[in-house]
DNA sequence: TGGAACGTACGTTTAAAATCGTACCTTGGT
DNA sequence: ACCAAGGTACGATTTTAAACGTACGTTCCA
């Protein structure tokens, strides 16, 4: 006889949509769906009410949400951790971008685009702070 | 009456495995769909020929790639910029991940897992340069 | 006391990404 | 001359993300 099924997959990574709810449950607390939806509608392409909530179902069938249905105002809570999260997704990010090199992704942080002037100031102060800190 | 159908879209960024095809044609120039398929699947997951091939027409449609068809062997070339598309990309990634901040970023690098003693050597050392060569 | 307002459940649809299989062309070696 | 090896073309399939719409349940207050 087969055993009561585990489904315990590796933990997939969030999507794009999936991680903006997360974001927002990570931010926020535990939420109803209505918050969720709202806080990531405020305006543009704004989406139906019943995508977030399906969104919301789905994720807590993967298991990266567990809800609290004691209240008819059903509680979503994220079961992934913001940090462990976040690193797997920059480890994949810098593995397929910048051939996992960190000194490649910072390069390209400084000499493209958006990376003001203060925030250059940042990394410098971050580096030598982190280089003394450390044994 | 209407003009010639404009098809000219955003140019809209690469999905993961376009990436890995970028990549290839990135760092070793126009080359055929043999070279960058066989690059690509050293090992791990492998692919059939024909779907690296299929892919590679399809961003060929995008407007990702254009290919030399004088020989029997198609050449491809990427037409979107390493440095450009690169630079979105993280763009995106910097948003959806940490509210836009390069430096919630680098904080995540530093103290997150994999970055080598190395690398945060590096990073102090561009830090300060940067910090120098810039008026 | 009844009906808006607000929730959830869930099957379905749309769109895109990713992969595959089969048919067909070209060329070099014997 | 022929055929095997290695290409390309392309329709089709599979999978997944994302978004809807409809049905149905609860609440609360005019």
């Amino acid at each position: 006889m087969k055993g009561p099924a585990k489904d315990k997959q590796p933990m997939q990574l969030p999507t794009k949509t999936e991680m903006d709810v997360l974001q927002v449950l990570w931010a926020n607390g535990p939420s109803t769906v209505r918050f969720v939806h709202d806080l990531l509608n405020t305006q543009k392409d704004t989406v139906q009410y019943t995508s977030t909530l399906k969104l919301m179902q789905v994720m807590t069938e993967k298991g990266m949400l567990a809800r609290d249905e004691s209240s008819m105002k059903h509680i979503y809570r994220p079961l992934m951790e913001e940090e462990k999260t976040k690193g797997k997704m920059l480890g994949r990010f810098l593995d397929s971008m910048y051939d996992g090199s960190v000194s490649n992704l910072v390069m390209a942080l400084m000499e493209n685009e958006k990376t003001s002037e203060k925030e250059l100031q940042v990394l410098k102060e971050i580096a030598n702070k982190l280089a003394n800190d450390k044994p």
